[in-house]
DNA sequence: GTGCTGACACAGG
DNA sequence: ACCTGTGCCAGCA
């Protein structure tokens, strides 16, 4: 059989070595940090920001979404209420908790 | 194959 | 702060 192409779908319940390895470093952001899309994107060496995005969208659920946000610091779209009640909860540094909520990234950004 | 779409990034206006 | 266009990488009709 030429061309692998993973079996048609694939997503089922499995996730695929990308999806896992993003997850994987998004566990690994202490809590009161944070991480953009690009960031993770290069932190792996491999996909681009719009493919992190699409983890996050479709198996997020599952790890500290909220520390995955926007370049600019700002949270995922439909999430920023929930997003800035962790902000709260964890003291992550702000420059806005007032809409559009915006995290520090200056002091937020992990690692470093 | 072709084209649209998207939890992105960046430069402009 | 918001919108637009361009670049980028995949998934899907």
């Amino acid at each position: 059989m030429p061309t692998v192409t993973v079996a048609d779908g694939a997503p089922r319940g499995e996730l695929d070595g990308f999806a896992s390895r993003v997850l994987d470093v998004v566990d690994a952001i202490p809590a009161g940090r944070v991480m953009s899309y690009g960031d993770i994107a290069e932190y792996l060496g491999e996909g681009g920001p719009r493919q992190v995005g699409r983890v996050m969208a479709l198996w997020g659920g599952g790890v500290a979404w909220w520390r995955v946000i926007h370049a600019d610091g700002t949270p995922a779209p439909g999430h920023e209420r929930a997003a800035l009640a962790r902000y709260r909860n964890e003291g992550t540094p702000l420059r806005s908790a007032e809409s559009p909520v915006r995290v520090n990234m200056r002091l937020a950004r992990w690692p470093d």
